[in-house]
DNA sequence: ATAATAGTGTCTTTAAGACATTATAGA
DNA sequence: TCTATAATGTCTTAAAGACACTATTAT
């Protein structure tokens, strides 16, 4: 019997010798991952083909049932069948939302608990292009199409969360390569939010976060103009919230 | 065998006939609940003692395993057993985190899905004084406690995000008497942040939100000054986010 | 009258929006 | 030189902070 956290007295370990688990009627738990990612100016969730029952052949949200034995806990969970399923290595996940009910899986009760991420998409479409049951599909598209379970639900709840730290934080630039301009991480808010925005304020913004790191190069793509400077995320920033949020 | 939302095929039906849960190794599913109040000026949150195994006489969170037979979704859940340990009617609870591993409770992997709510005192008081194993203990003295299980996360986890809601919303009038003066919704924001506001800059924030309705009345209570004018929330306002918050 | 609480006026400060201007590169 | 992109200057606007001041009530 496995060893918790909390001091286990003698009574409360026969309680444990004695507790099976498959004695009660246990709700199911599926992890589902929200992935992001932009590509010529447009945002792109990335969906994979149901191979089995229930909702066969339907295009869902990458995920799949806890494995007790396996996965460690619900983060590396997700991780795994992002992994086995789509060949996706990490991103940095977030948390979204628990949906459970007893309507949503017709195997019976069931929870979903979600996470959602924006990646590079250079990061993933290497194994993606292999397969024929994992693609990235335009978000507008994939908001209209009919999903796996609630799916849709989701997904549209991803976006809301997403749309709402681009306006309030800076978003994420694990989207981004390791140096990219501040261009380019303008340009990705942009997409996120669908409009675009005063370089002047976004700029503004970085500075006052102190989160970027000015590597002293500059870009060597090609094209006329002036070279933008090339910037890094600095070490072990997780996220920043700005005190007044862009317009809406 | 249960109906879902999915369109049933032939094949499907018959997946799902041999489809049976118990013959995986299901994770465990509990909802757990973080209540606050406020009472003299200070933040009290609702812990129960545990009556049982494991943990048995630790206090902890409100809350239980998923009744798949009762509950229809997860905030169903947790109001059930809000109401079966507390006494307590269904305030308006919202989604906090999910957390779930393999350490967390002995009997096994398990996963917590955690509301919070700040409520009204005087909505409870009578059921909870009547019973011992159920107890309003002040905030920091219930965060310096050793909880049951991860509870002390998801407590901490709760007055953070209570905190940030108090920052760029309204928080929720539920916590008040169907009709209160604006000094008292501010001291509300000012026991969760911990700090005074500016009476001028709150103020002028709620008239900005147009959430509340001036009933025209004003308070009856003794004591010397004005009397200040009762307020009641509008109707079907769920929530208000401004666009800047109040400084951190 | 005094004290206490509610509520307003108004000046300052902060940070975003708007948009013109300068800087640097390729063709 | 012309044009495109990067980056900055600076004026305006929105909303919060600070705090003095007025309004209303009980004692």
């Amino acid at each position: 019997m496995s060893q918790g956290l909390i001091p286990v007295s003698e009574t409360e370990q026969s309680y444990l010798n004695n507790y099976n688990i498959h004695d009660f009627d246990v709700p199911l738990t599926t992890v589902d991952s929200v992935l992001f990612t932009v590509q010529d100016g447009q945002l792109f969730t990335l969906l994979v083909q149901r191979a089995n029952h229930p909702a066969k052949g339907m295009w869902g949200l990458p995920g799949g049932f806890v494995d007790t034995q396996q996965d460690t806990d619900l983060d590396h969970c997700a991780q795994r069948h992002l992994q086995q399923k789509t060949g996706i290595e990490a991103p940095f996940l977030q948390p979204l939302v628990a949906l459970g009910n007893g309507q949503r899986d017709p195997r019976g009760w069931s929870t979903s608990i979600s996470f959602y991420a924006l990646m590079a998409h250079a990061d993933c479409q290497h194994y993606v292009d292999t397969v024929s049951d994992v693609q990235w599909f335009p978000l507008a598209q994939a908001q209209q199409m009919s999903l796996a379970f609630d799916h849709t639900k989701i997904l549209d709840l991803a976006l809301k969360q997403l749309q709402q730290k681009a306006l309030d934080s800076l978003v994420l630039a694990y989207a981004l390569p390791e140096t990219f301009t501040l261009t380019q991480l303008q340009h990705l808010h942009e997409v996120i939010l669908g409009r675009s925005i005063q370089s002047k304020s976004f700029r503004r913004r970085i500075e006052q976060a102190q989160v970027l790191q000015d590597t002293g190069e500059v870009s060597d793509t090609q094209g006329k103009g002036k070279r933008p400077s090339l910037y890094r995320l600095k070490p072990d920033i997780a996220e920043y919230r700005f005190v007044r949020n862009l317009e809406a």
